[in-house]
DNA sequence: CACAACTATATTGCGCACAACTTAATCGCG
DNA sequence: CGCGATTAAGTTGTGCGCAATATAGTTGTG
């Protein structure tokens, strides 16, 4: 390679690259350890701010927690809905908004996957600390990235 | 949120979302700055891996790099063979591979993009040893799941 | 040479992501 | 109050990712 012509190019040199497949590979073990709940990962997570909110959340608020618009959220909820995690209801005081929440079937499931960081954590075979320190250094990019996004 | 039954499921501590939305971040700057271009993201990132190559790849070739199947990279490079950047020939040493193989508009695509590595950088925010640490950690993380996973 | 095992790619089906657009409800201003 | 602007959610269409399966070609063994 010591000769190519645009040498930043190179795959493994770029952030991108190792930054789109460390998502996969953490995406497929979460696959792993959610078999048996039901849950696909994206789900997993609109289940993750349920259970934190514990109140019901507009279509609005999950997606701006989630960063994900209506278009990916509404059919994702629709599952949800249809596997008795969660209802999905018109607020009566604006017949704009959908108010999720969670059924009793959906806050039992919490104790289900409350062994799932853990696990994870185990398998990834870095240190907690190194994870933290990852983690803390994902989200100052995304923070960055998501202001910047406005201007 | 002091008094919740599983502190350990909070979105924000977790390694999971912040790797998840940081890649999604990412993307769309990419989707950004390769407007013009007519490529994907992931339709890139294969462009990345036979620059570099600057041979014929077979599909598999192509996958173990990328850590992508057939499933995936096989409508992908229709799609990109439809757009002229490369073209797919059956090897007649072995009628069973595919060689995926540039053309010339897709070897001066190139030039094109030479310059989104550094556009990228610029406005991720953090400074090129962050990135460098960052892409280090993430490609170790990488590794290790990967290895893990044969097991 | 026959034929089972293996390999490479393609196909199918599902669930995201996301852009662009539609529909319906609410708000705000004259 | 009337009505255009705004907001919230839903719909449509495209392109991944990936599991499961299908198809076709090759290899190894007797």
């Amino acid at each position: 390679m010591s000769g190519r012509t645009y040498p930043q190019l190179a795959l493994d040199l770029q952030l991108c690259f190792p930054l789109y497949a460390a998502t996969r590979a953490v995406t497929k073990r979460y696959v792993r350890l959610l078999e048996g709940t039901g849950l696909t990962y994206p789900q997993y997570l609109v289940m993750l701010v349920l259970w934190e909110a514990d109140e019901a959340l507009t279509v609005t608020a999950l997606g701006q927690r989630l960063r994900l618009d209506s278009g990916t959220l509404t059919p994702l909820l629709k599952r949800l809905e249809a596997a008795g995690h969660l209802r999905r209801d018109r607020d009566p005081g604006d017949e704009r908004r959908v108010l999720v929440s969670l059924t009793d079937q959906g806050r039992a499931l919490e104790e289900q996957v409350a062994g799932v960081p853990q696990q994870l954590g185990a398998s990834m075979g870095i240190t907690r600390d190194e994870a933290l320190a990852l983690r803390d250094q994902l989200t100052e990019l995304v923070d960055h990235l998501d202001t910047a996004d406005s201007a």
